[in-house]
DNA sequence: ACCTGGCTACACTGGTCTGTGTAATTCGCC
DNA sequence: GGCGAATTACACAGACCAGTGTAGCCAGGT
């Protein structure tokens, strides 16, 4: 399971050790792969990453299981490449959106949450992702590391936003829980408390 | 899948309709029955739903799979039979704790999750479920009551703690939010931020 | 004209999944 | 002792699972 690297894999370390440019849209990925990429991030965050086979993938993204693994390699390969996605689109979008923000910067974050629950009815990726994969799964590890991420980002903006507060460790804890609870609240109801929580937020941070 | 009811579960409707006095544990189930479930219980926590097959959970109950479905019917209504009994587990153990616990019982609450997230690595038992099960899933409607419960009796006891305060709804949010963020959190990181949402929740109370 | 890399088509492996059929056996209870 | 329910033992079905082997097609670049 897994040993070899694909292709492909090895023309991306070529063009980053070269230097050059790579999109953040598939990186050196194949046309075909960014298809089957774009599919498995859709099945697996609809409906779970056991209850989606390599078969359904392939077949809905009009390609032969063949194409999937000589790009990919294995199916956990294949799942950390779809969190790996998820967290660099993410990550782009909040710090475009965070390019213009007003003070506080802060809550740019929840806009951005929002904007996401908007779209869908299951939550966070990454929370349904640890969820369901053990914890020495390859794709844990990125979880984690987004999930940080996430939280020392919040805990600059608020660093930005008062300067000399007391306790800024305290309150971007005290705003991550919030954002935290209410994605995981969403991916249970279907319906966010965002707009609740950026609301409570506000007031946290005034 | 799914079509015929067990005979112990026509069992335990008959003994609910004698009026019948049951117990949390294990209403109406069989000794094997009572394994299986505790079994099934355990795996389904640890490892994830979908991870866990029945020939895993009969195998290491030391039970026929044939025993299994005889008291169980399915492996979705096994499921159902997890979540509903981690449910009243909870339930009972949080009213104990609640019985002859100091105001502001509202950290109760904090307290009993304390509890369980020190005897685990994996976070909420409904939350984790609800990643990984489709919403059509029968499993899903008692994750949902599970947590509308918990939310409503919050509600409840802030409303009692501070009886003509402001906004109590949104307080009662408020608290929700960091407990469940606080457990969604624990679930990725191992660890809890449990003690921090409880700080921060005291002062919120305060 | 040739070569190469990406892709298709398709069969196939070995394993696991949920669920069933059946007959024999044990257990609790009257 | 005997009745009936619970359980065992075990084989089996049918679907799905991740992953592989192989031969050939096709387009772009040189």
């Amino acid at each position: 399971m897994e040993q070899h690297r694909s292709r492909s894999a090895d023309r991306r370390d070529a063009s980053r050790a070269t230097g050059a440019p790579h999109f953040v849209e598939a990186p050196g990925l194949t046309p075909r792969a960014r298809l089957v990429l774009a599919t498995a991030s859709r099945l697996f965050y609809e409906h779970g990453i056991h209850a989606v086979g390599v078969d359904m993938i392939a077949a809905e993204s009009g390609v032969t299981k063949r194409t999937l693994y000589n790009n990919f390699g294995s199916k956990d390969a294949l799942v950390v490449a779809y969190l790996r996605r998820r967290h660099t689109d993410w990550w782009q979008r909040l710090e475009e959106r965070l390019a213009g923000a007003p003070a506080p910067r802060a809550l740019t974050l929840f806009d951005v949450y929002t904007e996401d629950a908007l779209t869908s009815t299951r939550g966070c990726a990454f929370l349904n992702a640890a969820a369901e994969l053990p914890v020495e799964h390859p794709a844990f590890a990125v979880i984690r590391a987004h999930k940080g991420a996430v939280e020392r980002r919040l805990g600059e903006l608020i660093a930005e936003d008062r300067p000399a507060a007391d306790g800024p460790h305290r309150l971007a804890r005290h705003l991550f829980l919030l954002l935290e609870g209410a994605f995981a609240h969403h991916g249970v109801h279907g319906r966010s408390l965002l707009t609740e929580a950026r609301a409570i937020a506000r007031e946290l941070l005034a």
